[in-house]
DNA sequence: ATACTTTATCGGTAATCAACGATTGAGGCT
DNA sequence: AGCCTCAATCGTTGATTACCGATAAAGTAT
């Protein structure tokens, strides 16, 4: 951690530019995004505490109204760290254990 | 990952009981929050690369208002992220490698 | 003291998010 | 077919976010 007083001359800066980044940083700001809600979380531990579990099961151990609940379900999906499979009248989640991979990655990266 | 029709039976479901983690989610959900906008993880990026920087020099690298450069700098110094000094007429800014550590680890504890 | 820099804060606006209830649609059951 | 269950989607509401310009505060220099 610097100390006080510790930054940059201009010329220092200059020597060092910061390269672009504009995608990766939207790419990781994305993934950030999708755990950035409590419920998120607590969805992702539950369905990583269970190896799977249907939506409905979700909903009884959370304090939210279902269609709250799917509405997390499907950031978390877009967001490519869960993964959802029809299962009879119900619906199977689990954690996509690559997109977690690749979140834990990204955020270990910088 | 489970392939298809492997959810848990309701009896394992009760068998693993998930505990409860409202305030570590609310922890990580805040932390992610900090890096859910490009331009904050944009910000990260710059104060790593330059061990430090000044906040014009941020403002210069991004096509933002020196406002909103501002208010992000406000977020990060907040979440633990990144931490700022009053340096003469600047401020000079820096990544907290504390913080940046406690959410590398979170985020890899997941 | 005055003028000039630099950055934080204020005020306002448009957009996005979170939450809910109600509805729809897809499957199973009798 | 008709009924029931389960989950996704729709429509709405209130709250939060992102962004900007303008202003204020703090420091430096003339």
């Amino acid at each position: 951690m610097p100390k006080r007083n510790q930054c940059l001359t201009e010329h220092e800066q200059r020597a060092r530019p910061v390269p672009d980044t504009g995608s990766a940083d939207a790419a990781i700001a994305a993934l950030a995004w999708a755990i950035a809600h409590p419920a998120r979380v607590r969805i992702l531990r539950i369905l990583l505490a269970r190896k799977a579990c249907v939506c409905g099961e979700l909903v009884d151990q959370m304090p939210l109204a279902q269609s709250t609940v799917s509405q997390h379900l499907k950031i978390l999906k877009e967001a490519g760290l869960v993964q959802g499979e029809i299962d009879g009248p119900k619906v199977c989640y689990w954690v996509d254990a690559d997109g977690l991979a690749r979140l834990k990655e990204i955020v270990g990266g910088l």
